[in-house]
DNA sequence: AATATTCTGTTGCATCTGCAACAATTTTGC
DNA sequence: GCAAAATTGTTGCAGATGCAACAGAATATT
């Protein structure tokens, strides 16, 4: 699904321990479910998660949490592709995780004559762009007028991306209702009408589209 | 709303153009409604809009069109930021406008020892971002589940972005609909509701949260 | 200035969807 | 291995929403 790899493609262990230590690189480590929070005043902070894994999450006015992104190891986070304007956005461990935090603006002083800084930018921004992609794929689903054409929205693009009329569900339905930004039972009832119309095959969360 | 600038911020004319001819940038003009295209296999280009303006528009299967982005001078476009899995997308000129072109990868080469080079990479970084910050505020607003939370999360932003509990629609009601995608009279009558209900005032587009 | 096109405002209606509630099943944590 | 927690599957129901269809207002086009 993700083309591009991690923050850390084609980086050997060697330089990026330079790198690091050269863009005064500090990393932390949590436990599962604390919140990850570092800032410092008017400097832009990038997390790249270690290892483990976080949720990117919204807290919303009536106290409602909903997942924005899931993070894992070579994955990257920043206030700086968050909206100061929206509601309560946390990163929170999924697993105990550490997580490196670097200064966007000393890397991009380092890029200048520093080759593996070149790299780790260049990976950074193919993170960025995958992030991106993955905010249009879910903003045209989300646009569809209908809990059917959302689910086979996304039904779609899981064909596409698996280049197969079968692919296995690995969420929960719980999880894909709240992606889809819909009731989960009013959900379970439109994939049940899509079974027995014939539309889909569901064994178990291995779907495939018969049509 | 837009809080970092254009692509072309803090270098100068001078500057600029001796970075477009090291990059071997190529610029085309287009006519109000012409379709931007402009690929070479294996290359990853960015366009940049100079003059005029251009839509980022989804064609669907039933050959719906959908805006997906509008594109102002001084923004950027490119497939890499675009799914190859989802449907058809198209870049049309809205107004007569011009784009430059230039190899992402010759950018990357350039900005190791090329100050202005590196500035243009920054000022491409800081557009990805706003550009992953809008969508983000979009998927906030279009996961709310009904066109009332959707309408008043729209506005809840509109005052955020403009410090004020009132402040001018730009877009026609239409557009906005498209936004939030729901149906236009539906949400007609759900603005007419909130109005009656004495939450939101609205003086021919001048909208005021009275809560 | 006349015409065409888009936008606004509204309504009736069928049906879709969210919500609440519950039992059954599966997974997780200890 | 057991208890607790989460997920799945289902239903009734009220109300929300999409759709179709118009008429009038506002803009754009020539």
């Amino acid at each position: 699904m993700i083309e591009n790899k991690g923050i850390y493609n084609n980086i050997t262990e060697k330089d990026l321990k330079k790198l690091l230590s050269t863009l005064q690189s500090n990393t932390l480590f949590y436990k599962n479910g604390q919140t990850i929070a570092y800032s410092i005043a008017n400097r832009k902070i990038i997390g790249i998660v270690e290892e483990g894994s976080a949720n990117l999450v919204r807290f919303d006015y009536n106290g409602n949490r909903t997942i924005i992104e899931e993070l894992d190891s070579g994955d990257v986070f920043s206030d700086m592709f968050l909206s100061t304007t929206s509601s309560e956005l946390t990163v929170i461990a999924t697993k105990d995780c550490s997580v490196t935090f670097i200064e966007y603006d000393k890397l991009l002083d380092a890029i200048y004559n520093n080759r593996t800084a070149n790299t780790l930018m260049n990976n950074l921004f193919l993170l960025m762009s995958d992030k991106l992609i993955n905010r249009n794929e879910r903003i045209e689903i989300l646009t569809t007028r209908s809990i059917r054409n959302k689910i086979l929205a996304y039904f779609e693009l899981q064909t596409k991306i698996h280049n197969s009329k079968s692919f296995n569900l690995n969420t929960s339905y719980t999880d894909l209702a709240d992606y889809l930004a819909v009731d989960r039972s009013a959900m379970m009832r439109e994939l049940k009408n899509l079974k027995d119309e014939g539309f889909i095959k569901d064994v178990n969360k291995k779907i495939t589209i018969l049509y």
